[in-house]
DNA sequence: GCCAACGTTGGC
DNA sequence: GCCAACGTTGGC
């Protein structure tokens, strides 16, 4: 079964025009569990951590999923369009560069901490849906995203939800 | 730039 | 295992 997310990135840092440019990339740098788990998948991988009974039985990433592009950070931040995952499960490479913030003392490539997905640039909405315009609407007011507190920067999105914005992004403004 | 809310770290 | 201190996220 297909499953969608929702993915954030702040523009400054990698935009929906970045994938589009470059058609597939791998969604690196992400430094939290809860969205590592997800991108790690189901799938057995050696040397990696054990997940949590917990984790085990939240939703996971597999390919052909597909998410909504996050602009966090952004003026205005909203989903900017729809990428595809093409693989999980990839121990994240900058976990290995010293030079990098997101570098990993811990880690070796025998023992990965860090894993992220690689991902297809799917579309560009013709326009960016802006969170206000995501928080006004009735059916979409049990997103991850909207939740008081919620940061979460990779999460589960429901089909009807993934949807409704692809809906809306047809939408003249 | 501010700051609320959250996640992680480390001393005990 | 608790929890205070600290660092980060991300909207405003």
């Amino acid at each position: 079964m297909k499953q969608y997310w929702l993915m954030k990135s702040e523009p400054d840092v990698y935009s929906i025009d970045d994938m589009k440019r470059d058609g597939k990339t791998l969604w690196t740098g992400v430094r939290n569990y809860q969205a590592r788990n997800y991108m790690m998948g189901d799938v057995a991988i050696p040397g990696a951590p054990k997940k949590t009974e917990a984790a085990m039985k939240a939703p996971t990433m597999a390919p052909g999923d597909e998410f909504l592009f996050y602009h966090s950070n952004a003026e205005p931040p909203g989903v900017a369009g729809i990428g595809r995952i093409s693989k999980v499960g990839v121990p994240d490479p900058e976990q290995f560069n010293k030079k990098l913030e997101v570098f990993e003392p811990k880690a070796t490539k025998e023992k990965p901490v860090w894993f992220c997905s690689e991902v297809e640039f799917v579309k560009k909405f013709d326009r960016v849906i802006p969170l206000d315009e995501i928080r006004s609407e009735k059916s979409l007011a049990k997103m991850v995203l909207l939740q008081k507190g919620s940061r979460l920067s990779v999460q589960p999105v429901l089909k009807a939800e993934f949807e409704r914005l692809a809906k809306l992004s047809q939408k003249k403004p």
